[in-house]
This record gives structure tokens, C-alpha cells and sequence, in this order.
DNA sequence: CGAATAGTGTCTGTAAGACACTATTCC
DNA sequence: GGAATAGTGTCTTACAGACACTATTCG
């Protein structure tokens, strides 16, 4: 569902070019659009996520997700990971994201009526973000420290989060959650090479569920096209333990079978 | 996803209610924003989608989603149910709506910056639907005689379609055909009371296979609250058979197991 | 060596596809 | 009766969960 560029239009008369010509596009409504990236990553087997905290009003000092508004000339998904490079030290080359959803509550912004496009990205472990232009401080947050109940209340641990950015937070860890099941999303997460275990522990981590590694390996290997074996080992083990396989990615951009939840 | 309307907002201090007040909401791009509506039914056993034909530049003649301009105080979904009422004749309190993705190609529409918020909606078999204000004429096109490959040219039976809209007509035949499969959102073609015969065609229109109706019917009824059975028969056959069982919807939300398709 | 992790093999229950069969209704 | 559709029962294969066991590597 990624978009591409549609065909130049051409008029169909000189009638209709002139009528474009003379368009005047102020006779409808507008209103400002943003982009904002839920961006997920995995550090210490434990699902984060990216948020940046605000320095201006309105929501001074609470934490969002990095985002900004949307230029004349580029696609939403442009504006995405530009914002993401400007708001944090991300490599957005590195970055998968899809768009999630669009937000059009006329309230969620008490300054105007803003509407809000929102891309669900993946990273696989990176250094910890700097804050860049617009934000004081970016910070991966553990996503289970979060309380992205809306009646909730902020504490110690657990920041406030601004406009709805709550919503979009859980919407994007259900997308990513139920496409772990039937696309290689997960490896989004990883290395070009990694092992089983890694494997497993994003979906682990991702789920909040304990996989039993023997089946989860069988499921994995039974999937053709997921994981593709090399001859190397991964690195030896803290304190015993016998070296794993390193594994690639596959060609398959859905699972047969998918590697479905309980 | 279905978006709720957030909490209202509170400035923390006298300084930050005097900044609103202030705020100058010109200094950001506005663009215009609309929303479309991807409304399918089933017709005869074919699957259908609405269509409306443009009687004003551009694309004057072609075919459209029925949508246009969102207004200052309507969310999304307002906006797209309101459209759908003005540009056909369909009720729209009938119609099951849910958001789909957004488009924002800076030049999908000639006239100047447009993103368009789309919908998918699906309607159990309706009277065939009549023009509204906007549009000359309001038809259900047969999917399948639509030519909906970007490349392909319009023929004597499949109509010129307008703006980006084959994509996005796209984009809702594979979210519907996707949710078919672990939600019971195939119901949503149908009455309250159906077949199982009636409930497995539509999986069949949407899908664009032949299902196996002992196997079918074996699936449905062992997934827990997918449907729940009535004492009563449905209507007789037209040329023999004996006379099905009648159904209505159940309270599961999700299917498990789901309907997979092969 | 023991602890820890990787990896294999097997048993069992569930569900899907294929197909044979019975039941009911219209002509 | 014959055609058509609804509904039942059964066989086979595939896969998921549980669990027992072997293999390798660290300290």
C-alpha cells in the first residue's frame, strides 16, 4: 500500500486547461497536516519506542512522538522520515515504516485544526538518540513502562504524552504486533544476521509472551522463504551455552504459514 | 482504530492560554483535505463497488469514489457518511465504515494540493442508488469488470476511473478480502438473518474462488460466535433443494479459528 | 564437572481438504 | 423419479503445543 506517484493528468480540452488555470483553491477549507512516526525498536529484549519531549506549548515538557508538518511538495511518507532525521540523530535510511492511520479529531490540537498522518516504523537496535531541532530530548521509552490507558495518569516512570498521541501509540503496537504474524516484519528488528534466538526474542518481546524455543525454531525453519541458513556461527554465549547458526533474511514477503499467536 | 474524541485541553498556566490566543495558525502550508469512501455490496453474487460519475472538471465524465471536501467540524468518518448520503441515495446508517489509508501524491489532483482520507465501507444488497448533488450519476460497478491495473486503459465495459482512485479502490478489495478472514466482517454484506449458502457466497464474491460448502459450513460453525443458529428455514430454492437453516451474527469480534483463505 | 543454551525427535490434539453419503424440497 | 441444494460423517494430512532427549560451549 506504499504510494506511488500518479500518471501526469492530462486535460482532456483547452476549455479544462483554462479552467485550471483560473482554479482558485481558497474556496474550500484548509486545514494544516502533520506526519508523526510511532517508531519501534528492541534494546535489551524489551519493545521501545520513540518519543521526543516537547519544548514549546502547547503540552510543554510532555513527550510525543516525532512528527511535523507536512512541506507542499512532499508525500507523507517523505515528510516522516525527514522529521524523524531532524528530530533525532535516527538514520532513516535504516528505518521501515507504513503508514498507520489518520487522525482527524478537529480538537486533538488546541492551537487549530490539525490533521494527523501516522507511519509505524521499525529500527533494528541503534545508539541512543540525540535530540535535534524542535525537541529538548529524544529517548527510546520502554513501551510496558508506558501507560497508554487514556484515563491514566502520568508518574514517576511513566511520562505524560501529548495530544493523542496515546491512540496512536497503542494503534501502532497492534499493527506491528498482528503483522509479526504474517510478514517478516520482525526481522525489521534484527541485523542482516542473526539467530534464532534473536528471532525469538522479538517476538517475544513484541507479544510480552514467552515462546517455547524448540516449537517457535520449528515454525520458523518450516516457513519457507522467512530465514535463510548461512554457514556461520553466532557469538558464543555469556556463561555457557552452545554457539547458535546465523540466519538472513528470506525472499517471502508474507508467511505460509504465518506464525500465528495463541 | 476507530478514533474517539480526545480529552478536552487544559493550558497549564496563564502564559501558555494567552500563547493559544495568540497563536497564528497562517504561518504553517494548509492543504485541502477530503475524505473517499470505498463502499463495496454484493449484487447477484458479484462483488460491488460504488461509483460516481464526475460532471465537472477534472476528470469530467470519469468515474470517482463518492467523497469530497472535509468540513471544519467533522472528523473523517462524519465527513465520509455525509458524503456518501449527498452523492447517492445510500443509507448510510446502514453502512459498516472503517478508515483505510491516506493518500498524498502532491499532484493526485490537478487542481492543487489535495490528501485524501479514504474509507472502506460494505452494505448488504441495496436498490440500485441514484445521483446526488455532486455527482451526474451513481452506479454499482461489477469489480471484477473494472479495469484496475494503473496501465490499463478504459474499454466499452469497465469505465475511465478518476484521480489515484484505482489504487485506492485497490487498497479496499485487499483490506476487505484480508478481514475476511479473522473478522466476521463478511456478515456486514448480509441481512440479519442468512444462510450459511448465503454467507459462503460472499466469501466466494470477495475472494474470487469456490469454496467447498460441507467444509465451509464445518469452518463456520466451529469457530465460537462467529454465527448463532435460529429455529427458523430460510426461503425455498428456486429449482429443488431443500431449504437452509437460518443464521444471524454472533458476538465474536475475532475469529479463532479464522477463515483462512488457501 | 555443571550450568546454560542450541538443536532433534516424538506424541497428541486440532483443524483443513477431499469425498462419500443422507435429507429435504421443487419440478 | 430426477435434479438441486442442505447437511453429516470419515479419512488423510499438516501443523501446533508439550516434552524428552542429545549437542555444544562456557566457567
Amino acid at each position: 500500500m506504499t504510494e506511488t506517484p500518479v500518471t501526469h493528468y492530462v486535460p482532456s480540452s483547452e476549455a479544462e486547461r483554462q479552467w485550471l488555470e483560473a482554479y482558485d483553491a481558497s474556496k474550500y477549507p484548509l486545514v494544516a497536516v502533520t506526519t508523526d512516526v510511532v517508531l519501534f525498536t528492541i534494546r535489551s529484549g524489551r519493545l521501545c519506542v520513540l518519543l521526543v519531549q516537547r519544548k514549546d506549548y502547547p503540552y510543554k515538557g510532555a513527550w510525543a512522538l516525532p512528527g511535523g508538518f507536512i512541506r507542499p511538495e512532499e508525500t507523507g511518507e517523505v515528510s516522516a522520515l525527514r522529521e524523524l532525521g531532524e528530530e533525532s540523530s535516527i538514520l532513516v535510511s535504516a528505518a521501515h515504516i507504513e503508514q498507520l492511520a489518520t487522525y482527524t479529531d478537529p480538537q486533538r490540537d488546541p492551537r487549530m485544526r490539525v490533521v494527523s498522518v501516522a507511519y509505524v516504523g521499525l529500527v533494528p537496535n541503534m545508539p541512543l538518540p540525540v535530540g535535534g531541532d524542535d525537541a529538548a530530548d529524544a529517548y527510546w521509552w520502554v513501551v510496558d513502562d508506558l501507560t497508554l490507558d487514556d484515563d491514566q495518569e502520568a508518574s514517576e516512570d511513566s511520562p505524560a504524552i501529548a495530544f493523542d498521541h496515546k491512540r496512536i501509540i497503542r494503534d501502532g503496537l497492534e499493527r506491528v504486533r498482528g503483522k509479526l504474524e504474517y510478514t517478516p516484519l520482525a526481522m525489521r528488528f534484527l541485523d542482516d544476521r542473526f539467530t534464532l534466538a534473536d528471532l525469538r526474542r522479538v517476538y517475544e518481546a513484541v507479544w510480552g509472551v514467552e515462546l517455547h524455543a524448540a516449537n517457535f525454531r520449528r515454525k520458523v525453519l518450516n516457513t519457507p522463504g522467512f530465514v535463510i541458513p548461512t554457514d556461520d556461527q553466532g557469538p558464543s554465549q555469556f556463561d555457557g551455552g552452545r554457539a547458535a547458526a546465523l540466519y538472513s533474511a528470506g525472499q517471502a514477503a508474507i508467511l505460509h504459514p504465518a506464525m500465528l499467536r495463541a
